[in-house]
DNA sequence: ATGTAC
C-alpha cells in the first residue's frame, strides 16, 4: 500500500507513520515538515525512518527532521534515541561517516560596508590559508602519536597549543572535548588518513562563508545581542566542516566489526545492511563509542585551528589584531553524533543514547550543558544554508523534548550530486553568484555545482517548519557575500 | 562525507 495512506497528520508540520506500516517496527516513525516539504520528499526517506524504528532500545519514535533526506542507513535529518538499559544499540549508520561534522560561527564588529572593498582580497587569503578540497592536507604538524593526544583532547588541545583563545572552548559543546575517547580503539589506518588533515575544509558540503546580518533579518534583537551580533549588516564567519578522513576511517571500521557480531553474537536482525549496530552495553558497542568519542573530538580540534587561521587573515588583512576586530565566537555545533543524555520520557528519567545525524542538538533554557552565556536564552543552533541562499542562527525551546532537544542541521538536498552536476555548470554558477554579491572560489568546479542552491530545499521553508513545529526559534538570517567551497 | 573502488 502506497505509504501516504498510512502517513498520518499530527499537526501542521509532524506526520506520523503508525507500527502497522511495517513489521519489527517498534515505535512510529515521525516526519517534520510542512505540507510543502512532505509533499516534495523523497520516498526513501520512509523506508529509512522506519527500518530505524525497528531497532533494539529505539523510544518514543525515530524521527526525521524538516531537511531530512536519503542517507546512508539512517535519513539525513535523522534522530533517535536509544534507551541503553533496554538493549538500546549504537549504529554508526545513525551518526554518519563524517563523525560531528559540524557549524561553527564566529562575529566581528565590521559592518557589511567596511568589509565589501576587501572581500576579493579576503577570500582570496581565506582560499590559501584554510586548505580545501578532497585529500588535502593541514599546516599543523604532527606525528602520530601527537595526533593521537590531539583525538582525546580535541580543541584544548589547540588552544594549549596556541590556537586559539580560553574562551572559545566554553562555546564549544562538551568545551570541545567530550569526555571518554580513547585512542587505543582506533585503528592505525585511521590515524595515518587523518593526522595531517588538522586544519582543512574537505570537500562536498563544507564550506567557510563571510555573512552579513541584514537589518530586517534580525528577528529577535535581545537573542542577538546575547549571542553578538549586536548591530545591523554586521559581518559574521560560518563554517562547516568535520572530521575528515579520520572519522570516515572510524566509521568503516567499526561497520564492519558489527556486521560480524551483530547477529552471530547478539541475535540482531536488521532490515538494512546499513543499519549495522552493536548493542551499547558491549564491549564492541562501547569501543566505538570510545572511537567515535576521538572522531568528535578530532572535529573539534579541526574546526579550532580554522577559526585561528580566520582570525590571523582577518587581521592581516585590517591590519588589527583579533581581538579589536571582536572575533569571538558565538557557538558551534555538532550535526553527527550519538550522546549519552538524560531525558524525561513519559515522566521518568531516562539514559538516552541520542543518535543525531545530519540534526543538531537545541537544549533550551535552563538546561545542564549550555554555556553560562546562554543559560536563560538557550543553545544557539547554526544552521548552514546553501552557498548561494543563506543561514540561520536560532535558539532551542522547551517544546523540543518531543525530538529530545533536536532540530534540523541546514537545508537539505533535494537533488542527488549526480543530477546536479548534469544540471548546472560550475563556472556559470560561479558568475551568477557574483552577480548577486557573492564571491566564491572553490577546489572544484562540479564541486561547485553540486552545491547549487537549487539542488536543496529552501532554507526559509525548513526554518519556518522548526519554528511552527516548536523545536527551535529563529533569531537572525544570515546572507552570504563570500565563500570558499571545499 | 570520503585517498568519490583495496
Amino acid at each position: 500500500m502506497p505509504i501516504k495512506e498510512f502517513l498520518e497528520k499530527i499537526s501542521d508540520t509532524v506526520w506520523e507513520i503508525p507500527v502497522s506500516y511495517k513489521e519489527g517496527m517498534r515505535v512510529p516513525a515521525r516526519i517534520y515538515g510542512t505540507e510543502k516539504i512532505i509533499s516534495e520528499l523523497d520516498e526513501a526517506v520512509y523506508d529509512q525512518v522506519t527500518n530505524v524504528a525497528t531497532l533494539p532500545g529505539i523510544t518514543k519514535y525515530a524521527m526525521c527532521m524538516p531537511d531530512g533526506h536519503f542517507g546512508y542507513g539512517f535519513p539525513i535529518g535523522g534522530v533517535a534515541a536509544m534507551d541503553v538499559e533496554k538493549g538500546g544499540v549504537i549504529s554508526p549508520g545513525g551518526i554518519g561517516f563524517d563523525i560531528n561534522c559540524g557549524m561553527r560561527l564566529m562575529v566581528t564588529n565590521l559592518t557589511y560596508h567596511e568589509v565589501k572593498p576587501y572581500i576579493k582580497k579576503l577570500v582570496d587569503r581565506l582560499y590559501e590559508r584554510v586548505p580545501a578540497g578532497v585529500g588535502s592536507s593541514g599546516f599543523v604538524k604532527l606525528s602520530r602519536n601527537d595526533f593521537r593526544q590531539v583525538v582525546e583532547q580535541g580543541a584544548q588541545w589547540c588552544v594549549n597549543n596556541g590556537y586559539g583563545w580560553e574562551e572559545d572552548l566554553e562555546l564549544i559543546e562538551e568545551n570541545g572535548c567530550i569526555k571518554g575517547a580513547d585512542s587505543a580503539k582506533i585503528s592505525d589506518k585511521a590515524i595515518d588518513r587523518g593526522f595531517n588533515q588538522i586544519g582543512t575544509l574537505g570537500s562536498g558540503n563544507h564550506y567557510l562563508e563571510i555573512q552579513v546580518a541584514r537589518k530586517l533579518d534580525i528577528f529577535d534583537p535581545e537573542l542577538a545581542k546575547t549571542m553578538g551580533i549586536t548591530m545591523p549588516d554586521q559581518v559574521v564567519v560560518m563554517f562547516h566542516c568535520g572530521s575528515r578522513g579520520f572519522g570516515h576511517q572510524v566509521a568503516t571500521d567499526y561497520l564492519q566489526r558489527f556486521l560480524k557480531v551483530m547477529d552471530s553474537k547478539y541475535g540482531i536482525k536488521i532490515l538494512d545492511r546499513e543499519l549495522a549496530c552493536a548493542p551499547f552495553d558491549s564491549p564492541e558497542g562501547q569501543a566505538y563509542f570510545s572511537a567515535m568519542k576521538c572522531g568528535i573530538n578530532m572535529s573539534y580540534a579541526n574546526r579550532q585551528v580554522i577559526l585561528h587561521r580566520i582570525r590571523e587573515v582577518f587581521s592581516e588583512i585590517f591590519e588589527r589584531s583579533a581581538e579589536d576586530l571582536g572575533m569571538h565566537m558565538v557557538y558551534d555545533v555538532a550535526h553527527n553524533t550519538a550522546k549519552l543524555e538524560n531525558h524525561v520520557v513519559d515522566g521518568k528519567k531516562r539514559s538516552l543514547l541520542v543518535h543525531r545525524k545530519g540534526a543538531t542538538r537545541a537544549f533550551a533554557p535552563g538546561m545542564a550543558d549550555i554555556p553560562e552565556r546562554y543559560k536563560n536564552i538557550g543553545q544557539p543552533v547554526i544552521i548552514g544554508g546553501s552557498m548561494e541562499t543563506g543561514s540561520y542562527l536560532l535558539v532551542g525551546v522547551p517544546t523540543g523534548d518531543q525530538t529530545f532537544f533536536s532540530t534540523a542541521h541546514g537545508s537539505g538536498r533535494t537533488m542527488s550530486r549526480t543530477k546536479a552536476r548534469k544540471a548546472w555548470k560550475g563556472e556559470t554558477l560561479l558568475k551568477d553568484m557574483q552577480k548577486k554579491g557573492i564571491y566564491v572560489r572553490s577546489t572544484s568546479m562540479s564541486g561547485l555545482a553540486e552545491e547549487a542552491g537549487a539542488a536543496y530545499k529552501d532554507i526559509d521553508d525548513v526554518i519556518e517548519a522548526a519554528e511552527l513545529a516548536g523545536i527551535s526559534k529563529k533569531v537572525v538570517r544570515l546572507t552570504p557575500i563570500g565563500n570558499i567551497k571545499g
